[in-house]
DNA sequence: GCGGGATGTTGAGGTATATCAACGACAGGG
DNA sequence: CCCTGTCGTTGATATACCTCAACATCCCGC
């Protein structure tokens, strides 16, 4: 085992322990996942993946960023969710997958095989309140999205993204002054998350940037000069309660 | 108490019992839930929660139809999720409602004090390990309806919805032959849950009933001759795994 | 029976976004 | 260095759905 390897499996460095599925594990419970967990490296733009799938595992994205998507043999797409570090693949319960997952850039997989984390989720209350929790949270998450999929436009759609990406991306202690972002996702990507298509996403892009909401340094990295300019464009309520 | 009081209050011969989230308790458990619940009953068209309000419970429909909807300053709708019997209302863990929930027909609910609720959760696996099953459904229901708002016409939307409808509405033995679904909601509560204007759900009706996959019965009763011909009609892949 | 509100249908016309197409920038491999 | 593929931009045109508007139907209260 190579030292780099070694560092990996010590969950108590883990960068991500703070927000997985294991956030609320003691020393005890996080000797049970350690014992049955495993690193799993994809390489941008390959399956993790494939709907009808047997999942022999549920993981925590460990860096990178994946995507749940579900395609048609017509050839539409949709994509139905951004896998961040932290976010949690798979679902207990169930042995064959109902959406496709790919990488997007290289990602990092902490996995678990599924029976072992199945019994897991049984005996530790831990685990299973932090799925239950996570669960929940991402079903407001998607909530949010239906409206943004049934309701918004094409510009709103673009902002929201934005603000979903820069809320999830950037840690608080960066965000003084311009925020930058660099998005790791091509338009054709957004243009499956948003329900557009590519040439829709770009052309808000450069609208985006001619209306000076946004300022581009390539084609990847957004600089936003005022944030709460780029929120009304979202076109969500200010935040009220 | 009245008779009619008392037979509703016990779980034992509850419509719902195995459907809901006490569907997995034991009678010991069940008599805790019993314990702390209430049952509350809303004329069609009121609101049930606003989103900002204070969750003072969690509740399951017993009977009639309710929707969980998204709505902005400026008017524009969307319907997040439909609530028929058996599924829960409320989030334990969260306590003011992040979205409105509105009776669309009269609707009765078997309601339980937020705060005992969340004890008890604590204390008793098969109510969290149910609520995370029913948590873990709803992602993938939800996930369909984005992959629905995102990319699918409008007629594939109205066959969508009314296989959705049939599926939960129409009990298996009633499955033999021309199908009949009662819609409880308006072409305007269509519309909003489909991300579709109430104008463009009328005609898409209209060409369906002229295409011959429905005929209608009134308004609201739609019979359907061939459900597989209307199951085509909505896109979705067949169901290979 | 008669008004009025809620609901549903249908038509005419407008518009946001999709589609089709051309082209530019850039990266990697031979 | 060029070739090829991926990614992104922009323009011209098409179209699905929205908007506005008129009217029909049903139900309920009086």
């Amino acid at each position: 085992m190579t030292p780099h390897h070694q560092e990996e499996s010590r969950c108590e460095s883990c960068p991500i322990r703070e927000r997985a599925v294991c956030a609320t594990c003691d020393s005890d419970e996080l000797q049970q996942l350690e014992a049955i967990k495993y690193y799993r490296t994809y390489e941008a733009r390959q399956p993790i993946m494939w709907r009808g799938d047997r999942m022999e595992f549920v993981a925590s994205v460990v860096s990178g960023t994946a995507t749940v998507e579900h395609l048609t043999e017509d050839g539409r797409k949709q994509t139905l969710g951004l896998l961040l570090p932290s976010d949690f693949i798979g679902r207990p319960g169930r042995d064959t997958a109902l959406y496709d997952v790919a990488a997007v850039t290289e990602v990092t997989l902490c996995c678990f095989r599924r029976k072992q984390f199945e019994e897991l989720v049984q005996t530790t209350p831990h685990v299973s309140q932090r799925l239950l929790e996570m669960a929940l949270d991402e079903l407001d998450a998607v909530r949010d999205w239906m409206f943004l999929l049934g309701r918004k436009t094409a510009r709103e759609k673009i902002a929201s993204f934005l603000m979903m990406y820069y809320r999830r991306t950037v840690t608080p202690e960066q965000q003084f002054g311009a925020a930058t972002v660099d998005l790791s996702l091509t338009r054709e990507a957004m243009a499956d998350y948003l329900g557009l298509t590519l040439e829709t996403v770009s052309r808000q892009f450069s609208k985006l940037k001619s209306d000076g909401v946004i300022k581009l340094e390539g084609k990847r990295k957004v600089i936003i000069p005022d944030v709460h300019a780029l929120a009304r464009e979202a076109g969500d309520d200010s935040i009220i309660a």
